[in-house]
RNA sequence: GGGCUCAUAGCUCAGCUGGUUAGAGCACGCGCUUGAUAAGCGCGGGGUCGAUGGUUCAAGUCCAUCUGGGCCCA
């Protein structure tokens, strides 16, 4: 009996699955989506619509491995920023890009030759690089699309594409028009082996035992005297190094202006004065005796202190070459070590190179690509050809090299050193020879960013990119701070990489080595390079690349060119891609774009590089507005690659495997991500919570829309049920949060409106309620009908509103509601964003609810300690009697939904009463009863309690559900 | 060391221009239901708002310092 009742009832129904499964069924709805081709079918009915254009740039992850978390992070933004403009109305074109050369992937290659021991050629070489970019390009692409990002996967941008390759070129020509490209001498990690440049990958650090020295550098009595400095002995400024063969290229003395320096004398031996810090006299003394009796130099006397800064200026005297070498300040002059007098030579250390730009120094090097002194007339004779270099039998030997040896006894010959002594401390080496490598200044070039010009309205490079950055919008904004902070301090651009997997710098040298650059030049090649690739440079001699190319007339033949070596800067590759993809309008984007969206790393890296190609090259910037995101973290917010909990390669497929893509992009959508973005199984496993709390409500829905046809039974406003009306006002409220959290890229908001939408909104109240009256009463009940229109209009809103978190579930939910089916042509991605329809809203009775819902609490308040005492188990068992007087806030709304209230509460049934005259209670008196107590009967079809029930053809039962079945 | 930035219950987030006993969801504990059932409902415990000092009649909210994170530089 019990059973055929059951059978009577409207059940939920649907084929929609409680268990997502996503890890398992995902795969095939990007299948499903790329079969029906979603993407372009979403883009042409944008343009058909002529719908304005949201262009959001894609900045080009590296081609070199799997897609890490944090990459899948930053696509999964874009992802949802792009579904919902779309969804908006906009045209929301989305080329993706990759970012191709650069030295990582040089070095992959070059190992893997090298521990073949096989030789290569640099066009072999770069080959090779080529096909393995290509490689990670068809796995991250798939990585991608399996994490559910939508975009243009045909018409991607790659920085190695010839086309690309060319626009790099005619952005570099601008930057040559301008005049802001010179040439000038920087310092470079140098292997001598090899005879090339290292990038800091490339360098290994070993413990290495250097001879560190001290040294007079004798100041003139002239100079002594302008200084207020001691005449009475012949006096010098000591200073220390480790690197004795650069001495020859020494130019200044770095002081800290700071620090105190004592004129100090030997109590033994010749008289002489000495200039080193006083806290380094200590550090001295013990160094400066000879090995015989007549050697010795004894204590050293204390005499005048003088601040560093007050000897800036001071020309001391080379100790070994004719020349002046001028007192410098500088603040990373330490006492950790040495004289407190820092040897600098701009040539030959960052530092040094730095300080020397500062004072105007030149940078001064006189080693040749061979690790030699070069005969530049300057170099003292016996000097010249010989070597730096330190091979690994010398290492062995713990010998040091020719140079030095050669310096120490120059110095020693002309009385300079004062004291040497073995020292050993961490130093580069060549990660392939294994040898020292040197500071080498070598030739680079630059681009001038304060150079005049009056294309700039603001007449430098500089000024205009600090200018523009004031008409973009930058989110969050600090930001735009950041992005100030990196273009104000930036020092002039050094684009010259001494790579081989690069796009070369179209520069041409004569037999003198002198340089050749000129735009229009650097235009035809990029015109060639366009068809050809950029290993036509690697391949052909410079006349034939220049064939057909009209030279500038200062220019000699094109015979007796040779192409230069260098390659640019990846910056400018990537930092390109405004001008080869959005100038050009691939795949329907267009210049400048709407959104760069990145890491906040990026405001040094990529927005930098964009703005200032852009700035040189169109005067203006290439976005109009700039989004980052912060780091994903461990659950203590520490920085993944230091956490002890994650050890593996985090990557984005690992992720997916075990939660699902959706889980993943709920998680990231879950995240404050203009933060730290923690992840933890803990997290993880929250949001997997949330995810099937959303996923069950969708199902709720759809179940009881079983049998519900919208174009059919759909009610008019008026015609809905007052409890109806209010979940539809709560609906718009919805709609009207989530949009502005979605206009903000708020989508933790999002994730928490929703949540609690479906939680207490929906599952605690309003489907919690619907219940009876769905399952109990009749298909086409008035009541029936508009409890499920406006569940359908939930559910519609619920889908679009999740639908760019969540592409998978919710087009899943779509298929399912349009057509009954797992998969359906029409997507939920193609659908419009819900608008809220203005009768939706009913403040008056939101109002009434909330005083009706605040008394919904305390009734359950009342009800729980019956269940704990055994007397009640579902609150459908009691009935209540609620007393009110006319001054309790809720009074007149419980009298005005008097019929409600049962349904409201879940109970049997609500009687309304006065309180007693001078009850204190504050408030309504809630008394509930078990509904036994009153003598009512249980239907047992509907459960509810009533006074009497009806025989009928099914029993007995309540008349509503006699009703009901006779339908 | 410098620039920018963050710090509210176990977790993720609210808390507007300073103003009653700091909120929500999840998680946790205890029950109920078995007609959303590898679901659903009810009730409950849980925070000296990173620390210290200051401004104020009043501070999670303003200021200073410190501690601990993050990104970028050196």
């Amino acid at each position: 009996m019990a059973n055929e009742l059951k059978d009577t009832l409207q059940l939920p129904k649907t084929d929609f699955p409680m268990r997502a499964g996503l890890a398992q069924r995902e795969p095939s709805r990007v299948e499903h989506w790329a079969k029906i081709g979603l993407y372009d079918s979403i883009q042409s009915k944008r343009s058909k619509q002529k719908a304005p254009v949201f262009v959001l740039h894609d900045g080009p992850p590296f081609t070199n491995g799997d897609v890490h978390i944090g990459t899948a992070l930053n696509k999964t933004l874009k992802d949802i920023i792009l579904r919902y403009k779309s969804m908006r109305g906009f045209r929301t074109p989305y080329v993706p890009g990759w970012d191709c050369h650069g030295l990582p992937i040089e070095q992959k290659v070059t190992r893997e030759f090298q521990q073949k021991k096989i030789e290569v050629t640099t066009a072999e070489l770069r080959e090779h690089c080529d096909q393995f970019s290509e490689g990670w390009i068809a796995t991250q692409t798939k990585q991608f699309k399996r994490l559910g990002v939508l975009a243009d996967w045909s018409n991607e941008y790659k920085t190695k594409a010839p086309a690309y390759e060319a626009d790099i070129l005619r952005t570099f020509a601008s930057f040559v028009e301008r005049k802001l490209v010179y040439r000038s001498k920087k310092p470079v990690y140098w292997s001598i082996p090899f005879e090339t440049a290292l990038a800091e990958a490339e360098i290994e650090y070993k413990d290495h035992i250097s001879p560190s020295i001290w040294v007079k550098f004798p100041i003139p009595e002239v100079e002594a005297k302008k200084f207020n400095l001691p005449t009475d002995k012949p006096l010098s400024l000591v200073i220390w190094t480790t690197t004795p063969w650069t001495i020859p290229a020494n130019l200044a003395i770095a002081l800290n202006p700071e620090l105190s320096y004592s004129v100090v004398s030997p109590s033994l031996g010749k008289p002489e004065n000495w200039i080193i810090a006083t806290e380094r006299i200590s550090a001295l003394e013990p160094l400066i005796d000879g090995q015989t009796p007549e050697s010795k130099r004894g204590p050293l006397v204390r005499g005048t202190e003088v601040l560093g800064k007050t000897l800036e200026g001071l020309k001391a005297r080379h100790p070994i070459i004719e020349r002046d070498s001028m007192v410098v300040l500088a603040d990373y002059v330490t006492t950790e070590s040495g004289s407190g007098a820092v040897h600098t030579a701009p040539g030959h250390g960052m530092d040094d190179y730095l300080t020397g730009l500062r004072y105007g120094l030149e940078i001064y090097c006189p080693v040749g690509d061979n690790g030699c002194f070069i005969d530049d007339g300057k170099v003292p004779q016996d000097l010249v050809g010989i070597s730096c270099v330190e091979t690994v039998e010398d290492l062995e030997k713990k010998k040091t090299s020719q140079a030095n040896i050669a310096v120490l006894r120059k110095l020693d010959q002309a009385e300079a050193l004062v004291a040497k002594q073995r020292y050993t401390h961490s130093y580069p080496h060549c990660w392939r020879s294994k040898t020292p490598i040197i500071f080498r200044a070598v030739d680079q070039w630059f681009v001038s960013l304060d150079k005049e010009n009056s294309v700039f309205e603001k007449n430098t490079p500089r000024a205009q990119a600090l200018d523009s950055i004031e008409g973009v919008q930058w989110i969050p904004a600090w930001g735009k701070a950041r992005i100030r902070g990196a273009v104000e301090s930036r020092p002039d651009w050094c684009i010259s990489r001494q790579r081989s997997w690069g796009v070369p710098i179209p520069a041409f040298y004569d037999e003198k080595k002198k340089a050749f650059l000129d735009a229009d030049v650097i235009r035809s090649i990029a015109d060639k390079i366009e068809k050809v690739g950029s290993n036509l440079w690697y391949a052909t001699p410079a006349e034939a690349i220049l064939a057909g190319v009209t030279l500038p007339k200062d220019w000699p033949a094109a015979s007796s060119l040779n192409c230069g070596r260098d390659t640019l800067d990846v910056w400018i590759d990537s930092g390109s891609s405004h001008a080869a993809v959005l100038a050009k309008q691939q795949g329907g984007t267009q210049w400048p774009a709407d959104l760069y969206l990145e890491g906040s790393d990026q405001h040094r890296g990529w927005f930098q590089s964009s703005l200032w190609t852009s700035i040189i090259s169109r005067n203006k910037a290439p976005y109009k507005a700039v989004l980052t995101h912060g780091f994903i973290t461990d659950e203590e917010r520490k920085k993944i690659s230091k956490s002890s909990t994650y050890e593996k390669p985090q990557t984005s497929d690992a992720y997916i495997a075990e939660h699902g893509a959706d889980v993943i992009r709920l998680w990231i959508a879950s995240q404050d991500f203009r933060d730290d973005i923690p992840i933890s199984k803990e997290i993880l496993s929250h949001v997997g919570e949330t995810y099937r709390l959303l996923r069950n409500t969708l199902r709720f829905q759809l179940a009881n829309l079983f049998d519900f046809n919208p174009a059919k039974d759909t009610l008019p406003i008026q015609k809905l049920d007052t409890i109806d009306r209010w979940a539809l006002h709560h609906t718009a409220e919805l709609i009207r949060q989530c949009t502005e959290a979605y206009d903000a890229y708020e989508f933790h908001r999002v994730y928490q409106l929703c949540n609690q939408f479906c939680v207490v909104t929906l599952s605690a109240t309003y489907h919690d309620i619907l219940k009876d009256r769905l399952y109990t009463m009749g298909t086409n009940s008035a009541l029936r009908r508009s409890s499920q229109t406006v569940l359908h209009h939930i559910f519609q809103t619920l889908i679009r509103l999740l639908a760019p978190v969540i592409p998978f579930t919710t087009d899943e939910a779509w298929a399912f509601a349009t057509t009954g089916k797992e998969f359906s042509e029409d997507s939920i991605h193609q659908q419009d964003w819900p608008v809220v329809p203005a009768d939706w809203k009913n403040q008056d009775l939101e109002i009434d609810m909330l005083a009706l819902l605040k008394v919904r609490t305390e009734v359950n308040g009342k009800i729980e300690p019956m269940r704990a005492a055994g007397k009640l188990g579902k609150a459908l068992d009691a009935s209540l009697t609620i007393k009110t007087s006319a001054s309790d806030p809720a009074h007149k709304a419980l009298y005005k939904h008097h019929a409600l209230l049962a349904e409201l509460f879940i109970v049997s049934k609500v009687d309304l009463a006065s309180k007693p005259e001078g009850s204190t209670e504050v408030g309504a008196v809630i008394e509930p009863q078990h509904s036994q107590e009153l003598g009512f009967i249980r239907c047992p079809r509907c459960w509810r309690w009533l006074p009497k029930l009806e025989t009928t053809a099914h029993g007995d039962i309540c008349p509503r559900c006699s009703e009901a079945l006779a339908s």
